[in-house]
DNA sequence: CTTTAACCTGAACCAAAGTTGAGGTCAACT
DNA sequence: AGTTGACCTCAACTTTGGTTCAGGTTAAAG
C-alpha cells in the first residue's frame, strides 16, 4: 500500500524484462519468446516496456523445471493453462502440476530401462539388426514411439548374409 | 560366380535405393539423406542410380536401432566411422559399438531418476522454485545439462512473496 | 516403341527453442 | 542537452531429421 505513481511507469515490486532475466537466470529473448508463445504474460509501462508481476518469477522457474525434465514447451504451457487465472497459484497448485512431470518422468525412464533390457539381449547375441531382435520388430510396442519410419525392420536379413 | 553383366548395370545381390527402403523399413528420402550424412554410402550404376551393398541393410539397422535408443545421428556417424573399412563388419564389431549406447542408456537413465527423485521432493515440499530446491540449483552437476540458460535459478524468490 | 514405375537432383518446407541483428525508442545519469 | 544502457519490434538464421515438390532421366514391361 504504498503511493501509487501518478503516470504508471514504474509500480516498485513489479519486474523489469532484464530483472526478469537476471533474476530467473534465463535471456530476455527466452522470456519474449515464452510470451509469444503464452506461457508468460506482462502488462506494458506508458513508454511500452514490459512489467512482470513478481508471481512471473515463479512462472519461469516451473517453465525452466519442466524443461529438464524433458517436458516440451508446448506441454508447460498446457499445464500453466490449468493454474487458476483469478488468484495466485499456491503450493497445492504447483504440486498438482508437477505431479503430472513426475508420473511422465517414471513413464520415460521404465522406457528407457525397456529399452536397455533389449539392447543388452541384442549385444549379448551379437545380431543387433535381425528379426528375432525385439529391437528391430517393428510390431514390439517400443516401435509405436519416435517419428520417421513406416515399419522399423523387415524380415529376411538373416539369410541375405551380409 | 554368375556371369557378370558386360555394362555393369546390376551386378545382382546389390541392392536398389527402392530395395533397401522396403526391407530396411526406412523411406528413400531417408535414405538419401542418411547418404548425404555419410551414415551409408553406394556405388552408382551407369545409369547414376545407386546400388548399395547388402551389408548396408544392417547399417541402417544399426542406425534405426540407435535412433530408437535415442542417440543423435551425427553420434551415430562417429560410431559407424569406427567400424573397419577393410572388411564386412563382424558381429563382434557391432557389439562393440552398440556396448557404447548401453553405458549411454544407463547414464541416462541415471540422471533421469535423479531428475525424478529431486522432483519428488519439491512437489513433497511444493516449492518447486527455490534455492533450497535442488532441481533449482545452478550449483547442482544436472544443471549442466542442456542448452540455454546461463544458470538456472538465482536466490531471492521466496522472501519477494511470490 | 511406348508407357509406366522407379530413379535422379536441388530447393523449399516442417517443428522446437530459441539467438542474432538491424533499426528505433525510452529512461536515467551527468 | 547529451550520452549511455536498457528496452522495443520484426525478420532472418541456427540445428536436427527428415519430407515434399518440381523437373528431368532411366529402366523394365507390354
Amino acid at each position: 500500500m504504498e503511493a501509487p505513481n501518478p503516470a504508471v511507469p514504474w509500480d516498485r515490486d513489479e519486474l523489469t524484462v532484464g530483472d526478469l532475466a537476471t533474476r530467473s537466470g534465463v535471456t530476455v529473448s527466452a522470456l519474449h519468446f515464452y510470451e509469444r508463445k503464452g506461457l508468460i504474460t506482462s502488462r506494458r509501462t506508458s513508454g511500452n516496456q514490459r512489467r512482470y508481476r513478481r508471481e512471473t518469477l515463479r512462472r519461469v522457474a516451473f517453465i525452466r523445471v519442466s524443461q529438464r525434465v524433458g517436458i516440451p514447451l508446448a506441454d508447460i504451457g498446457a499445464a500453466l493453462d490449468t493454474l487458476p487465472g483469478d488468484r495466485t497459484p499456491t503450493a497445492k497448485d504447483w504440486r498438482r502440476i508437477s505431479q503430472a512431470w513426475h508420473d511422465d518422468l517414471d513413464a520415460r525412464i521404465e522406457q528407457l530401462s525397456r529399452l536397455r533390457d533389449h539392447l543388452t539381449d541384442c549385444i549379448g547375441c551379437g545380431c543387433l539388426s535381425l528379426r528375432r531382435c525385439a529391437l528391430t520388430n517393428p510390431h514390439d510396442a517400443l516401435a509405436e514411439a519416435g517419428p520417421g519410419p513406416r515399419t522399423l525392420l523387415v524380415d529376411g536379413l538373416e539369410p541375405d548374409g551380409a
